[in-house]
DNA sequence: TTAAAAATAGAACGACCGTTCGTTTTATTC
DNA sequence: GAATAAAACGAACGGTCGTTCTATTTTTAA
């Protein structure tokens, strides 16, 4: 279990451990925010109930609802977890790589694999912007939020892989990464709803088929007049 | 109103008018099909509530609830009705013109204007699929059957411009189609979700960027399929 | 016009929802 | 260990949900 829905380092939330431990309710929100989270995965941010939530963590509604206040804040404190984990397990593993066509590949594989974790959890932001596409509020705006952060992290590795002459210079970098996103939701779609075999290879090819277009010219049979 | 989702023709569901016309029941039962329709394009399959849709016909919950038997049977009955806009608003039409890439192209357009026209409406085979891909059951299978279908179509199209010579000989028709599916996808977030002007032009341009990379190489005067 | 059939209304059900409140149990701090 | 603060409980609230039942109205067919 290495998803990006996986538990591990719960106690976080506030007080990065200076001298003493986490006070304890700080430990247990960070509990029900984990909890919270592996439900959202499967039935989305609105299939969350607190009465369910807090039967799953054994403690009483009232007790988990202190914690947040309304499910509004439940919600949002799970969007922003889900944040956290994915710049944790797909964003910064590709900042350890080359500028580029490496680290804009290691980006792809590590979003689709979060994306497709082989039988549970779906991806918050695909259904949460379902969710909430025509339901305004904080909920939405945190989904919004960090959707828009992550989609600029990755319109910057694509101009980065330009600057490195990987793609051809007069390519739109929020073209490119329309495309990108359009294969990731493609394989959500698929793979997680049609339940068909092989769409991460699908995805795959089509992620080549992308380079093959807008990437400088390679030893390949140049489909397209990649001229420079 | 030329959406998919207008309204008119609602005394279909039976009896294709024959001598008399259709009996009372099954025309307000095409009637609450209708409404149930638009509220499920706003606010999901799910979202649909027996109560809500009763007092937006000026009914009781009961009556309402008597054409259908129960819940499932109601969202299947909005699947299905889906389904028969769709073919008629996208399929049907496209099916005049040449086969190949014209026809695929209407395709394409139609199903991108059905995707997302102007303010309202949200596609059903998107929201659906994020509601029920982890949830086995009637509806699921409704809308997995109704998808399926149309995506045949669309491989059938795909597979009709390679035989015209518009698309390269050795081209996987299911993964054009993935593609193809994946634009409509990343339209409809974008659009829909993030609220993104200009995104239709950016799905368009996707569109483009597959047939530059599937297309046949044209002899020189190239009709330009691709043309930006 | 009348009798049978179909459609609708209305009230009630058990279940669950998010939320509030007063109490009691735990942690923390001195 | 006592005083204080934080956390958790348990019951209840008003609401909505899908569904069931019986009665009434309306449509249909003879």
């Amino acid at each position: 279990m290495d998803t990006i829905l996986s538990s591990r380092n719960l106690s976080r939330t506030r007080r990065p451990a200076d001298g003493r431990a986490a006070p304890k309710g700080q430990q247990t929100k960070a509990a029900i925010v984990d909890k919270a989270l592996q439900m959202a995965a499967q039935v989305g941010l609105e299939g969350i109930s607190i009465g369910a939530l807090a039967e799953a963590m054994g403690m009483s509604k009232s007790g988990v609802f202190a914690h947040f206040g309304s499910r509004d804040e439940l919600q949002i404190s799970v969007v922003r977890e889900y944040y956290a984990r994915f710049e944790r397990d797909v964003f910064e593993p590709a900042m350890q790589l080359p500028r580029g066509l490496p680290r804009l590949r290691a980006l792809f594989d590590q979003w689709m694999r979060v994306t497709t974790t082989e039988l549970d959890s779906g991806c918050i932001f695909i259904s949460g912007a379902v969710e909430f596409d025509d339901r305004p509020g904080p909920v939405r705006d945190a989904l919004a939020e960090s959707v828009g952060a992550w989609m600029e992290a990755m319109v910057r590795a694509v101009a980065q892989a330009k600057v490195e002459g990987h793609l051809q210079g007069d390519v739109d970098e929020r073209q490119v990464t329309f495309e990108i996103h359009a294969l990731i939701l493609a394989l959500h779609y698929e793979a997680r709803f049609m339940q068909r075999p092989g769409t991460v290879e699908r995805a795959q090819r089509g992620f080549n088929n992308i380079l093959a277009r807008y990437g400088a010219e390679l030893p390949s049979p140049a489909p397209a007049p990649a001229r420079r």
